[in-house]
DNA sequence: CGAAAAAGTTGCCCTGTGTGCAAAAATGCA
DNA sequence: TGCATTTTTGCACACAGGGCAACTTTTTCG
C-alpha cells in the first residue's frame, strides 16, 4: 500500500509506517491532481513527470530493497522470510512477489544497479578509444566510495551464503552479456566483429574485475576508508594490465606502486 | 531402497524397477558377504574394494542423476518435481534430499564431475610447463566426444533455464576456484605467488573456456559429430591464443584453420 | 465532474521445497 | 547370531511461489 490519495477504509487515520515504507511522496494531495498543480485548477501538463502510479511502483521498489536490506544486515543471510520483508516494507506477501521472484532476487537488484551502473561507464567512454582501456576506465570509475560501499556488503556477505553468491554470480553474468552487446555496438557498428574475440575478452575483463574485488575484500574487508579505496582501484587496474600483457610473467612479481602502462611494451 | 540382500517385507518377489533404480548388484547373495565370496566361508578380505554401503550409496547417487537427467530431457526443465525424480530412482523424496539439496543441484554434479575431469588434466601436466600451456591443454582434452556429449546438452538447457544456468555458473566458479588452488600448489610450492595474478588469470581461463563453449554451442548446437568438435577445439585453442597475446588485435580476423602457435610469436 | 477503464494490491488457496525428528530397515562387526 | 552403526523412510511443519478473484487506486474519457 504505497500511497493513498483518500486513505484506504480500512486504514487507521495515523498509518503505522514500520520502517521503510515508500511515503516518499506526501499524502493529502487530492485525487489526480499532479503534485505542485493548484486543486480545482486544470493540470498544467508541464511538470509532466513521471506518473503517480510509476512513482508509487518506484517507491514500493525501494522500500523492498531498503526493507530486504535491513533485515539481512540484523538477521544475517537465510534468517528471514518474505513475510518480514513484506510487513517491514509495509505491503502484502503477495505484493512482494509482484515485484521479485525471491528474497535474492530483491537483493541481487543492488548488485545489478551497481553493475549497470559500471555498465553506463563503458558506454560513455570515446568511441575511439581500445576496449581494454574502456574497460579499465569504467572498473576504475567503480572504486568510488558511495558506489562500491552496498557492493562490499553484499559481496562479502555472498562469500558466506549460498543463495546470496549464486545471485551475485549471475548478476556478474548478467554484466558480461551486457559488455558484450555494447561492444559490439561500439566497434561493429555494421560489421561483423569476431565473436570468440567478444566473448573471450568480455568475459576475461569481468573475471579480472571480479578476481580484484575478491583480493581487495579479503585484505580490506570491505574497509571504506581512502586508502582501501586507492588499493581497490590499484588492484583494478594491475589486474587489467595482467589481462593487457597476456599474463606475461608467471612470477610472483609483485605489482608496481605507479600504474604500469596499461600496454604491453613490446607490442602495439 | 538401493539393494536389498533380504527383500524388504512389504515389497513385491519382483520389485518393480521403475527406470534407472540401482540394481547394478545382483540380489541374492547372503547378508554380509562380500561377492565372489561363498557363502558361510569367512570373508576372503582379499578383494576388499568398497563395502556394501558404499556402493549402495553410489548406485543410489547415479539412480537419481540418471532419473533426473531422463526427466529433463523428457518433460524439459522446471516441468517436474523432486517426487517425480524419486520415484524414477525407486527411492523415497526424503531420501533424494539426503543425497542433493535440489534438482538442480542433482542435475548440476553431472557438470561438476566433466570440470573435475578437466581440472584432473590440468593437474595432470608436467610440473614445468606454463600455466596457459597446462590450461589450453586441459580445455582440449575436454573436446572429447563422451566427455563434452552430457556438457553440451545440459548446457543448452541451461540457457533457456534460470534454475539451472545458476547452478552451472556456479559449477564454472567452483572450477575456477579449483584451478586457483591447482595453480597455487603447482607454482609456488613454498613461496607466496602474486594473489592477483593467480586469481586473474585462472578465471581469464575459465572465461575464455566459457566463451568458446557458447559460441560452438551457438554454431553448431550441441551436434557432436568429429567436425563439430574439432571446431570446439580449435575454438577453445584460439580463445587461449588470445589471452596468451593479450587480446593483441581489435580487428575481426577470422581464425587461421590450422592451430595456431599456441605461445605468442614474440614472447617466451 | 463523474463514470468507466486500466493498473495495482491483497487475501485465499494450492502445489512444491527443504528440513528436523524418530521409527524402521539394512549393513557391519564380533 | 546379536548388537552397533548407518541409511532409508514417513510424518510434520514452515516457507516459497503463483493463480485467481475481489477490491482499491489511478488514469482516461465523455
Amino acid at each position: 500500500m504505497p500511497i493513498s490519495s483518500s486513505p484506504r477504509a480500512s486504514a487507521p487515520p495515523v498509518p503505522d509506517v514500520p520502517s521503510g515504507a515508500p511515503f516518499n511522496i506526501p499524502p493529502g494531495a487530492p485525487s489526480n491532481t499532479p503534485p505542485g498543480a493548484l486543486p480545482g485548477a486544470p493540470p498544467a501538463a508541464q511538470p509532466e513527470g513521471p506518473s503517480r502510479r510509476e512513482l508509487n511502483k518506484a517507491a514500493t521498489r525501494e522500500a523492498i530493497t531498503d526493507a530486504a536490506l535491513t533485515l539481512l544486515r540484523s538477521n544475517g543471510p537465510g534468517n528471514f522470510t518474505v513475510e518480514d520483508i513484506a510487513d517491514a516494507a509495509g505491503i502484502s506477501r503477495r505484493t512482494f512477489f509482484n515485484y521479485f521472484g525471491s528474497t535474492e532476487a530483491a537483493i541481487a537488484s543492488v548488485t545489478h544497479g551497481f553493475l549497470d551502473n559500471a555498465l553506463q561507464q563503458f558506454r560513455l567512454r570515446p568511441a575511439g578509444e581500445s576496449f581494454m582501456e574502456s574497460a579499465r576506465a569504467a572498473l576504475v570509475e567503480l572504486a568510488e566510495p558511495m558506489a562500491v560501499a552496498p557492493i562490499a556488503e553484499l559481496y562479502s556477505l555472498g562469500q558466506a551464503n549460498p543463495q546470496l553468491g549464486r545471485s551475485e554470480l549471475e548478476a556478474w553474468d548478467h554484466c558480461t552479456e551486457q559488455i558484450i552487446e555494447a561492444a559490439r555496438e561500439r566497434f561493429a557498428p555494421g560489421t561483423e566483429i569476431d565473436e570468440l574475440y567478444l566473448r573471450a575478452l568480455a568475459g576475461s575483463v569481468i573475471a579480472c574485475g571480479r578476481a580484484a574485488m575478491d583480493l581487495w575484500l579479503a585484505r580490506c574487508g570491505g574497509d571504506l576508508t581512502a586508502g582501501s579505496l586507492a588499493t581497490l582501484r590499484q588492484l583494478l587496474i594491475d589486474s587489467m594490465s595482467l589481462l593487457g600483457s597476456g599474463f606475461a610473467s608467471p612470477d610472483a612479481a609483485p605489482a608496481p606502486p605507479v600504474t604500469p602502462a596499461t600496454t604491453s611494451p613490446e607490442r602495439h
